[in-house]
DNA sequence: TAGTGGTCTAGACCACAAT
DNA sequence: TTGTGGTCTAGACCACTAG
């Protein structure tokens, strides 16, 4: 190893070349990494900074450790997507993935907004879903997401009822895009009339609004997604530390 | 050491050790703790293991390391402050912290539902705070604290103009209560008279709702606060990983 | 210059999972 | 039984801070 003489610790270099594996494939979400040990002798460090190394990836949640089992590169489980990346939760405290309704896709180009957020050359062609979500049978969550044609090519071919419910699990496996990171907006604003009429509230009534950017592995943003909740019976969480 | 035979991992002793003279009061907020050599000494195990303890209570924000100076005991700095515990950001991007205009105090019995929450037995007494706070010179947020009075005794006899802006270094300084840990709950809600009055909106427009449970270094509901705001220029900003 | 935390190594033993 | 990650140790050297 020793690659950069004097610049980042050589456990930072380790992990960023695992993470370079993962992006470019070699290692894909769900496989089982080679062992600590082994990776030592591969990278020609020690088995100590390899576990360092991993250890950063695993607190990023990028890879998950199974004692005895192995490490292996972090999977868009239903379980991680309810658990990182879902944040609203009834009043009686329970926390499950809502069923989602398809109200259709086009592709188009993309605002100046939409531009800037996702770091698009101007004029691009954006992806646009339309869905509203469930929860307990009940209309919740009015959802709109953009992402970059060139990332999602052919995404508008799918069938509106083939997209899962679990979409980032869809970007995982077929377009090789993992999700690692989102940054949210949160607002209240009043319902717009067609807001109103999917979620079956008065036009006007206070909505949680929840703008995401959602970032893949080396950071860049790759998706945009801006929910309008009715948040009578339920709530968005979020823990501070 | 040694302590348990068979149960946690030494490190993790060793933390709760740590954490245990800091609820006592033996290491203070801002205090310098002993190097880790000494504290491999003074509990019989090797600065490695030591290390990963303060490891883990620096990933929790618990003790501040500093390479050449040691490590400190996590203090409410107004930039921790902005940093962990404050959320409401500019649309511009900017972030700071507002000042703060109190409304009253008042020594009352807790509501019901302030008992489950902060885990008082019924008829406990509790101190409530209201106040308004301003950004850039225009009022934002409507911000109600409740705190329990067997905590912090003799809260209501401080004047009101003595209240600091930022009450979790009072907490820390005056009454040996170290905040830690806090669960926000985010919703959208109507404007009620009163806070469409201090934050000068019409009555009935959307308003961000956040409810904050926050907990000492024991884990302990310690405060609840409830805050309104009006987020037509600013957002609430949420980072998932 | 002395003392601190930060990095890196090497090796031992344990707990867990699969075969 | 074998191989994995988890814990613990001991020691070396580096980078930063302060007197």
């Amino acid at each position: 190893m020793k690659t950069i003489g004097g610049s980042a610790p050589l456990y930072s270099q380790i992990k960023d070349l695992i993470i370079e594996q993962i992006v470019k494939g070699v290692w894909s979400p769900g496989d089982l990494l080679p062992s600590e040990t082994r990776l030592g002798q591969d990278y020609g460090v020690s088995q100590g900074t390899v576990r360092k190394a991993l250890d950063v990836l695993a607190s990023e949640n990028l890879v998950m450790r199974h004692q005895g089992k192995g490490t292996f590169v972090a999977a868009h489980t239903p379980d991680r997507a309810l658990f990182h990346f879902f944040h609203i939760t009834s009043n009686n405290g329970v926390r499950q993935m809502p069923s989602s309704r398809e109200k259709g896709m086009t592709r188009r180009r993309a605002l100046r907004e939409e531009t800037l957020k996702l770091r698009l050359p101007t004029a691009a062609r954006v992806i646009q879903i339309d869905r509203v979500r469930a929860l307990e049978g009940r209309p919740v969550i009015a959802e709109s997401i953009v992402v970059p044609a060139k990332i999602f090519p052919d995404l508008d071919r799918l069938p509106l009822e083939d997209l899962p419910n679990n979409l980032y699990q869809l970007y995982e496996t077929r377009f090789c895009v993992t999700i690692s990171r989102a940054v949210e907006h949160l607002r209240a604003i009043a319902a717009s009339p067609q807001d109103a009429a999917w979620l079956g509230v008065e036009k006007g009534s206070p909505l949680q609004l929840i703008e995401r950017v959602a970032h893949n592995l080396s950071g860049v943003p790759v998706e945009l997604r801006i929910s309008r909740c009715n948040t009578r019976d339920y709530y968005y969480e979020s823990v501070l530390d």
